[in-house]
DNA sequence: GCGACTTTGTGCATGGGTTCACAAGCAGTT
DNA sequence: AACTGCTTGTGAACCCATGCACAAAGTCGC
C-alpha cells in the first residue's frame, strides 16, 4: 500500500502501500529497552497483511468451538498455501505442536499481540458521508481491538447528528479532540478535495497512523504511517484481469463451484465492510 | 483473492499475494489468435496496480490542461520513484519521447486500453446499505470507464428506492438482470452472511469479475476473477506499523510537513506545458 | 548542421517473497 | 520402548520486483 499499498496497497485496494521503509524493528534498544519484547522480530510486510486475514479466520473457528487446527486447514480457509502459512507463523516463533496442529485460542492471542491489537487502539473518523457511516457502523472494529471514539464532519447539517452511539462533531474541534480522546488512528473518508487538509490536521494532532479512502495520494511526514485504499483502483485491476481471462479462456468453462483452491488474486489488503 | 489482497493491496496498497498463476497473458494463441493484440504482453501484477494509480493522476493533469509530463513529475505525483514508473510504462511499449516526456492524453489512452477500460464495463452492485450507496454514488466510476447499471438488495424496504439515477431492484431478479444488462463486473457489499450466496448467483449469471467487501473469503470457480477488500485488515496492518514506529522512534519527532519527497499531486508548473 | 542538454528506456545487480522438500518432533499404538 | 503416522518448522532454490546507472534518442540553440 497501498503500497499496494496496498495495497496495497494498495493498498489498495488499490491499496497502495504506504511509503515506506522496511518493516524492520527497532535498530537500537534505546531508552525504552527494558523489556526484551520477544515479538519484535522483523516481519515482512506481506506477512503482516496475511496475519490479519488468519486472525479473522481464527475468530470464526473460535466461535465454532474448534480447539485445534492444522496448517492445511487454516491455510485452505484463508485462501493461501499451507507452506506460506507456516512460514508466516514461524516469524512469531514456535506456535504449534508437531503432529497435532495449532491451538486456536493461543495462536489467536499470539497474532493479536504481534499486530499490536492488544493496545486498544482508539480511532477517529473524519467525513461522515455514506462511506463514513458504513465504516462507523461496521461492527468488526470492536471485535478486533479497535474502538471508534470520535466522528467529525464539516457539514453543519451533519454535525450533532447521532451515528451509532457517538455524536458527529465539527471538524474544527479535531485537533483538540484527538488529544483529549487519546486517538491513535485516524480514518479519512471525506471528499478528495478535503483529504489533504484533514491529513495535515491529524498529523498536527499527533496521530501517527492514517487510513485514507481518498484517491489522491496524500503528503505526510516520514514518521506517519499512511495507508490508502482506492476503490476505483480495485475495479481497474479487476478489469485488467478480466481482459486477460476472457482472452485466454474464450470458450465458456464449465462452472464447478466448490473447488477453487485458489481464490483469486489478492495481493495485499483485504477487508470487510458490512453495511 | 481470497486472501487478499489487496492489496493490497494495499493495497492497496502492499500488499499481496495472489495465489494464482502468473500474470502472464494467453499461454497459447488458440483459436481467437487472429489479432496480434500488441498489448498482450506479460505485465507484472504489481505494475498493473500502479498503472491504475498513474491513470488517476493523468486524469488530474488532463483537467489542468497539462500537455506533456516527465517521468519525474508523474512519479512524484503518484508517490513512486521515477525509475519504477518508467519501467512500469515500458511494459506497454515505447510511450514517451526522449528528451521531452510523455504526452498526457496519449499515455492515458494507452493505459486505459492496456487495463481493458475501453470496453465500457457495466457494473452491478448487490447490497445497498451505507457502503453500497457510497459506492453507487462514487463519481470516480463513470470517469474511469465504468458504468453502474444495476442495484440490488433483499430488503423490501429498500427495493424500489431511487439511488442516483437507478432504482433498487430485488435480488431475486439478479441472474436475469445481469444477462439483460450485459453486466461484466459484480460488486458485493452485503452483510457477510449473504456474500457467498450472492457470489454464487453472480457466477451463475455468467459474470467473471467480482469485487467483494465481505471479510470472508468466497469460493468461486477458477475462471472467475475475484478481489476482496477487507477494511479491518487495513486497520490491523496500520496497527502493526504503528507499534513498530512508536517503538523505534520513542521521542516525538519534529513535525515537518512538506518534505516527504512525494508532493501530493501537482508537479507545479515547470517544464510542464500549460496552455 | 552540430554540439550540448534533457529525458526515456533498459541491462544488471540486489533484495524480498514464494515455494519445495525434508528433517525434527510429538502422539498414539503395538 | 520402539515404531508408525502425521504435522510443524525451516534451509535453500527460484522468481518477481526494486533501484541504479547508463546508453540511446530526441530537442533546443547557435
Amino acid at each position: 500500500m497501498t503500497e499496494t499499498h496496498q495495497t496495497h496497497g494498495s493498498v489498495a485496494p488499490g491499496v497502495t502501500g504506504a511509503v515506506g521503509r522496511s518493516v524492520v524493528g527497532s535498530p537500537a534498544p534505546s531508552v525504552t529497552g527494558a523489556a526484551p519484547l520477544p515479538e519484535s522480530r522483523d516481519i515482512p510486510q506481506a506477512t503482516v497483511t496475511r496475519l490479519a486475514t488468519y486472525l479473522r479466520v481464527l475468530g470464526v473457528l473460535t466461535e465454532r468451538g474448534t480447539i485445534i487446527v492444522s496448517s492445511e486447514e487454516l491455510a485452505a480457509a484463508s485462501g493461501v498455501g499451507s507452506a506460506k502459512l507456516r512460514k508466516d507463523l514461524s516469524f512469531l516463533g514456535p506456535n504449534g505442536v508437531r503432529g497435532v496442529g495449532y491451538d486456536v485460542t493461543r495462536l489467536r492471542a499470539r497474532i493479536e499481540r504481534a499486530l499490536g491489537l492488544d493496545r486498544g487502539h482508539k480511532v477517529v473518523l473524519v467525513g461522515v458521508g455514506n462511506l463514513g457511516q458504513a465504516l462507523a457502523g461496521y461492527g468488526g472494529f470492536g471485535r478486533r481491538g479497535f474502538s471508534m471514539v470520535g466522528l467529525f464532519d464539516s457539514d453543519p447539517a451533519r454535525v450533532g447528528a447521532p451515528v451509532g452511539d457517538l455524536t458527529v462533531r465539527h471538524v474544527d474541534e479535531l485537533e483538540q479532540a484527538c488529544v483529549e480522546l487519546e486517538a491513535t488512528i485516524g480514518v479519512i473518508s471525506t471528499p478528495e478535495e478535503a483529504a489533504q487538509e484533514v491529513a495535515d490536521r491529524l498529523v498536527r494532532a499527533g496521530l501517527r497512523c492514517i487510513l485514507s479512502f481518498s484517491p489522491t495520494s496524500l503528503d505526510v511526514p516520514d514518521h506517519v504511517e499512511m495507508r490508502r485504499v482506492d476503490l476505483a483502483v480495485e475495479m481497474q485491476v479487476l478489469s485488467f484481469n478480466s481482459a486477460r481471462n476472457t482472452e485466454s479462456v474464450p470458450t465458456a468453462p464449465r462452472v464447478r463451484i466448490g473447488h477453487s483452491a485458489v481464490p483469486s488474486t489478492a495481493p495485499r489488503n483485504g477487508s470487510v465492510i458490512a453495511p
